[in-house]
This record gives C-alpha cells, structure tokens and sequence, in this order.
RNA sequence: GCCUCCGUAGCUCAGCUGGAUAGAGCACCGGACUUCUAAUCCGACGGUCGCAGGUUCGAAUCCUGCCGGGGGCGCCA
C-alpha cells in the first residue's frame, strides 16, 4: 500500500464519516495526503483531515476523528486507528500491506517514481542561457544542475517539456568578443570593453585554422564574428554535454532579428495598445502591468534594445503552443521579472504562464577561501573549474542540493572527501553497497524468487525503509510542482540513510552455508527496491549510481 | 530610497507549502569491525527558529514593522 492509497481511504472514510454524522461533506478539501510522523509512537502514518475539516462542518475534531477512525480501522490494510491530541488520526499499516510496496518497485524499474501530478503540461524551461562570448561560469553551473535537473523532475511527473538555451549572438556584446578575437588575430591589442583570456587567443588561433583566409576577407570582423560564435557555442555545448546537461533547442537570438520577428512582435503589441512613442524612441507601457516604469523597444537612433528581443523571442514560444515558460535567472537578474511578466500581461497571457525562478550565487571556496582564478577565462571561475576540482557527480550534487532561494558555498575540499560528510559519497555508497548484496546472492545462487511474503518484513529497520521507499513518487511530484530539485537529493540522503540502518541491523543473506529462508528472500526484494530508488533518485539529479565504489 | 533572497544547534543546511516534544550532517565526547564493502551504524552534547506585534484551536512556516547580511535597480547587453 502506498501512501497516495492510504490517503484515499482516508478521505473515504472521512466522507462516509460526515454522511453517518450528517454534516455538510461540501468542506471537504478533493485530496488529502498522510504524513510520516516523527515519533513512532504515533504509528506508521498520521492525519489531519478531523483538525482541518471540523470547524468548517461545525463540529469537534475529537468526535469527528473517532467517527473516521471506526470506519478506517475496518479498511484493509489497515492494522490500528489511534485518536491523539486534538483530533490527530495515528494510522499503523500491517506489515503485509506495507511490504507490498518492494515488489511494485521492483516490477516499475526505472518508472518507479514517475506520476502525473503534471500531466498534459506542455512547458519550455529556460535556463543556462550564457553569453556565448566566453565559457560558462560558476553561477551558470548551478543552473547547469539545476535546470537539469528540474527538466527531469517535471518530466518524470508528465509535463511535456523543452528544455532551451537562449543564444545571445546578437548585439554590442558580440560585436566587443568579434572585434577582441580579431585584434587578438592581428597581434593588436585588447580594445575597449573587449574579453580577455586563454580562451579568446585559442578561438582566434582556431577561426584562422578555419578561415585561412580571414583577415584579407572582405569583411574580417563578421568573418570573426559567424565563426567565433560557432566555435564558442561549440565549447559550451561540449561543457554542458559533459555535465549531462541537455537542451532540446538553442535558440539564436539573432535568428529573431533575420526573421523580422521584432517587428512583428513590437506590432502585435502596438494592436493591443501597449506601444507609444516619446523623446524618439518606442516604448511599451509595462507599468500598465506592475513594472516599476516603461521599457523601450527601440531607442532614439533607431536601434532595438534587448528588452524587444525578449518581447519577440516571448511571442516565439507562445506560438510554438507551449502553455507554461519557466525561466531560471541568476539573482543579479531579478531585476527583469517585472517587465518579463509585463510581457506576458501585455500579450494578453494568464498569470502564471510565465514563471521565473530566481536563484542566488554560488562561491567556489578551498579551504574556507573564495577560489578566484581560471586557466582559461581571466579570474572568473567556469563549469570547467568546477568540475575540474569535484568532479561531475559531486559539483551536480553539490549544486542541485540546496534550495535555489539560499547562496552557497562551495567547498572543494568537502565534496572531494569519501565518507559520511560527503552527501554524494553517502548515497552514492549505499547504491553500491544494494548493488554489493544482489552480486553476492548472485554468487551464492540465492534467488529472490518470483513472490515474497510481506508478512515478514516486520523488522523496526525494515518498515522504515518501506516508508521511505514509499515516498519517492510524492517527493517527485512535489520538487516538480514546487519547481525544488532538491527535494530529489534531501530525499536519498533519508532513503541512504533508512539502507544503511536496514543493513546494519537486518542481515540479508544467510550466514555461511545456511539454507536460505522466507526472510532472505523477501529481504533481497527490498533490497532490490532500495537499488531501484537510489538510481532513479541519482538519475534525477544527473549524479551516477556506482554499483561499485 | 525602492525591489528581492537569506537569518533555525558552534559550522553547513533541511523542515514535505499551518500541526504533535523543531531535524540531519559536520565539529566535540563515548561506543560497535573474525563485515553482506566500517566510504557504515549507535549513544551523548547542543535551540528565546534575528527582534516585536498580528491572524487561530495551533506559527520556524502566513501578514505587518524593524534589525542584520547577499544581490539588484540604465534609451547597457
């Protein structure tokens, strides 16, 4: 039995308990969830339903929840119904029913987890979205993770989803990185507001492999321009494949321009009544949608802003029929939420069809200091440093751990280490330690069987690890709903923790040559269920499950 | 000045979108290895949840105001 069914029968119950009592089963709420408690005492799970719902009906909590109560406990499944408190319902599940759950995971595989809690969503999730003048820094590595990672969460909870890279290859940005590759090419020096680094003499060296020919062309700058972008984008996207990080579409900003899609974004806006002109410019009226002041389009000397590309590039994806645009943005950009929403108000868009997640800083330390330089990009810290110093599997841990509202400091000299203190390590280990005692029933010729009896997983270890392992599809639901891959990795850290306890006091396979029992074999299915969890919770994260450390 | 994120154990952080005695890891102290990989487990210590009000049966969680820290506020991209 999972929780989502024990939760139903609640409800049912609840339901047939206001008929029996006669009050208005109108304030019931459509669903309702079962929480662990803490404290064993108060069973295996527990309920609020009697303290939320009786002062809506005009009743006591205490009576509500003995009349639930009476009808739950006849439920199957369902061993013991305790009234605590107010008016808590303390559920305590048999042991056959609670064991169940090992063979369902184990028959689900890897879709153990997988719900629909965002069924039919048909969503674009931004992020990433890296100037490509230069490498990916620090801050684009945790959205790297992050947004990854979110990709996999919503999708494995039936969104529908793209994940895109918005490619800036327009504007004075790209005119600066074109003109500092080609003075870099002719031996000049750095101009003003140019880029500096290893990786611009490389690109430069690389265009020139390329174009021979490039600084007698007609035109060097643009040819510096086209190919140094596409090299650039090239290294990014070999940076990101790296770190498992995939994007469905890159989208070319400058592909809006050579399109005309500016334009007929600014007039789509202009029909809505939204665009005006004052001091020579264009404007669109965002503070008719809650913006601090209006936003220009296209400045006095006839040029467009960025601000019109987001407009265009807005209008792009509506058309493409996605419903809901996730966007994730570093904090020194929160500053644009209020005229990106503006856009979509002025579109004529619902609230809510554009969300933009903020998430703050990350500072890479060694020894309690702030790291500050990088071979290829002058003293900024890149993906590459990143992953240059943990490695893939910790920096993506490390990075998708912590609630994107919190900054965080990296420790190189943590997320290296081997042991309990590396969160990595500890979930990665408890994977491999599943995988260990699968290979050695293996050796052993123990099979788990085609069926086990659930009767016997009555273990304290045992039916803590179940309720975890219960868990996992909520927690799934939740960090997609809630946009929190974190969820994902605060939760394997619990599950590795309940596995290791389990094998602590729970022995699996039989000792020396003792003939294998009932116990064993229902215990290797847990310990199979266990393995599946860790590996789809890692996959999740985009972290590897070892089965070998 | 305005916007935004954060403030929870000595440190790093969770806290399931209002529930029971607020949790984990690290650090410190004390235990468990002829092991299914001890990269593990168990115990002890440790809190006015920044402060003050408010909402209600009930607040770390929601609202308001302060205090402290991070980030941001262009006809830049």
């Amino acid at each position: 039995m999972t929780p989502e069914t024990l939760a139903e029968k609640v409800l049912s119950a609840t339901r047939a308990a206001f008929e029996a009592l006669g009050l208005d089963a109108a304030v019931l709420p459509a669903r309702t969830a079962v929480e662990r408690p803490r404290d064993p005492k108060h069973g295996d799970y527990a309920s609020n339903i009697a303290l939320q719902t009786a002062k809506k009906a005009g009743t006591n909590p205490r009576a509500l929840a003995e009349k639930i109560a009476e009808l739950l406990a006849g439920q199957g499944g369902v061993a013991k119904v305790d009234i605590a408190g107010p008016g808590f319902l303390n559920i305590t599940v048999d042991a056959a029913a609670a064991g169940g759950i090992a063979g369902t995971i184990v028959a689900a595989g890897a879709s153990y987890g997988t719900n629909n809690s965002m069924e039919g969503v048909y969503a674009n999730l931004e992020f990433v979205s890296a100037n490509p003048t230069g490498p990916i820094h620090a801050g684009g590595t945790r959205w790297a993770a992050m947004g990854d990672s979110l990709a996999r969460v919503m999708r494995a909870s039936g969104a529908k989803l793209i994940a895109e890279y918005y490619v800036n290859d327009a504007g004075t940005q790209v005119d600066h990185f074109a003109a500092s590759l080609l003075a870099r090419a002719k031996g000049e020096p750095t101009p003003e507001n140019g880029y500096v680094g290893a990786y611009i003499d490389e690109i430069a060296a690389d265009v020139l492999k390329r174009r021979p020919d490039a600084l007698d062309a007609a035109d060097p700058l643009e040819v510096f321009r086209t190919v140094g972008l596409e090299l650039m984008l090239d290294d990014i996207k070999g940076t990101l494949a790296d770190f498992g990080t995939h994007f469905d579409v890159f989208f070319s900003e400058r592909s809006l321009h050579e399109r005309g899609e500016l334009d007929k974004a600014v007039e789509r806006l202009g029909e809505l009544g939204h665009v005006y002109e004052a001091d020579g410019a264009v404007w669109l009226r965002t503070t008719d949608f809650g913006d601090d002041k209006d936003r220009v389009l296209k400045n006095s000397r006839g040029g467009w802003t960025y601000f019109a590309a987001d407009c265009a590039y807005y209008l792009d994806k509506r058309e493409r029929g996605f419903e809901k645009l996730v966007f994730m943005l570093g904090a020194d950009h929160h500053g644009y939420v209020g005229r990106m929403q503006a856009i979509s108000q002025a579109f004529g868009d619902e609230p809510g069809t554009m969300e933009i997640l903020i998430g703050q800083f990350v500072n890479l330390l060694r020894d309690g200091e702030p790291v500050r330089l990088s071979k290829r990009a002058g003293n900024i810290i890149t993906l590459n440093d990143v992953v240059e110093a943990v490695g893939v599997d910790a920096a993506r841990y490390a990075l998708t751990r912590y609630s994107a509202d919190s900054a965080i400091d990296l420790d190189i000299e943590l997320w290296t280490r081997h042991g309990n203190e590396n969160p990595v390590y500890y979930v990665q280990y408890a994977h491999a330690r599943t995988s260990a005692v699968l290979r050695n029933a293996a050796d052993r010729g123990v099979a788990k069987g085609e069926s086990y009896d659930a009767s016997l997983l009555a273990h304290p270890r045992e039916s803590d690890l179940l309720k975890a392992l219960a868990e996992f599809p909520s927690v799934v639901a939740s960090a997609a709903e809630l946009r929190e891959p974190h969820r994902v990795a605060r939760y394997a850290e619990e599950l590795a923790a309940a596995y290791h306890r389990f094998q602590h006091d729970c022995r699996v396979l039989p000792v020396g040559d003792e003939a294998p029992t009932d116990l064993n074999r229902a215990r290797l299915w847990v310990v199979d269920a266990t393995r599946v969890v860790l590996a789809n919770a890692l996959g999740l994260l985009g972290v590897s499950a070892p089965e070998r450390m």
